[in-house]
DNA sequence: TTCACAATTTAGATAAGTCTAAATTTTTTA
DNA sequence: TAAAAAATTTAGACTTATCTAAATTGTGAA
């Protein structure tokens, strides 16, 4: 097995390399609260371990046993956040630094009997889609923010216009892949929308922005 | 807070205190699987944070606040063991393990919500009180094994008759603090008794030591 | 295209927890 | 009660994961 330190720089090398490319060992010390050095060390472990793809200065991607791993520990860390929510009535707000913790308890058979237990939960209290235990994701089917209706909510998940205008707009908004958003208002004139990001600030945007932007869920 | 392995240590100082007197350090090690001289070096530790009485070569103590640490983690233990029997249908004899791991997430709130979610089990699988959120054991009330009926179980938790020839035969039919008996048959004519030992080994006792060993549950 | 700066890696140190081997203290026993 | 045996502690070393400071590499701006 993995060590703890081990399986959370996993989870954060997943966590970044969803926008794809290669990673940096600073966006990695960020993630982590560490620094950049002690990053290095890890990866040069990861790397012998064959978990990760390095090569010295020039970041990281996960290796299939790597993704492997990652995916299972997201997977304990969403089904531990469904039930901390659903069955001891935590809000969604409090049970992250709990599922940090238990997501680490090993066993793949207490987290499928766990996963059962709650009726194969298909989305963590945040709107994340959770793998099933050979780590799939439910193919997600994307639909555009605009076709969400009112106190829907979802994650951001892909853009179906690619050009950078879009996505240097989306990004100064802050409607970055994997924040989740909530529809709050449907103006019916115009049908533009407005979202809270993240359950915090609130956003208005386009009919066409709409269209153009992606949610899971 | 404290880490992983200062909370094993207070555990196990715990469980091996049960029979009163100081601790040694060869019973830690032997209970930890590790070596007597890592034990002395712990025990420093532990005694610096005034979580034990310890005096060299003379065995250790638990102080209250270490008592109190120690009797949180049992109670997660216990609590996660009956989670995983009587939610995830785990059998009673593959959960130590589990719960070993379980015992260490640190959030009490969550551990008060689980036991409000089980409805507060008294006993673990194996029959052991759960402590309240106070750090408080049920009063035990203890029975002699010769008031049990026929497939009741229980732990063995003191005994009337204190002689060192009732201990000295006890311990060697194995039939000491902590172990879970059953009760298999009841010899009619001369009410003697089969006992099975942690759901293994069987012993046959006779009606005086029966009424002179006492179990809980 | 080169140079300055940013990013990354290396070198050397630290803390926790463990180990082996040697030294010390306690206990047993003759 | 003194020597032998057992238990315990100390000394010194190792591993993991981290850090700071210095060295190296990559890159963007002039």
């Amino acid at each position: 097995m993995n060590t703890l330190a081990e399986e959370n720089y996993l989870k954060s090398i997943y966590h970044l390399s969803m926008g794809d490319e290669n990673v940096s060992t600073n966006q990695i010390a960020a993630a982590l609260n560490t620094k950049a050095s002690s990053v290095t060390d890890m990866l040069k472990k990861l790397a012998d371990k064959a978990l990760i793809n390095y090569t010295r200065y020039q970041g990281v991607s996960l290796t299939p046993s790597g993704q492997k791993i990652a995916v299972s520990i997201i997977r304990k860390h969403r089904l531990w956040e469904y039930f901390l929510v659903e069955k001891l009535n935590f809000r969604w707000d409090q049970v992250h630094d709990m599922a940090e913790e238990m997501e680490h308890i090993s066993s793949e058979e207490l987290i499928d009997r766990l996963d059962k237990f709650m009726d194969y939960p298909q989305h963590d209290p945040h709107g994340e889609p959770i793998p099933d235990c050979n780590g799939n994701f439910k193919s997600s089917e994307l639909k555009p923010v605009s076709a969400l209706e009112l106190n829907n909510s979802g994650v951001i998940s892909g853009v179906r216009d690619q050009t950078s205008s879009f996505l240097q707009y989306l990004e100064k908004q802050e409607l970055t892949i994997g924040k989740s958003i909530k529809v709050m208002e449907i103006i019916a004139f115009d049908h533009s929308v407005v979202l809270q990001i993240e359950n915090k600030k609130e956003v208005h945007i386009s009919r066409e922005a709409a269209n153009n932007l992606l949610v899971a869920l």
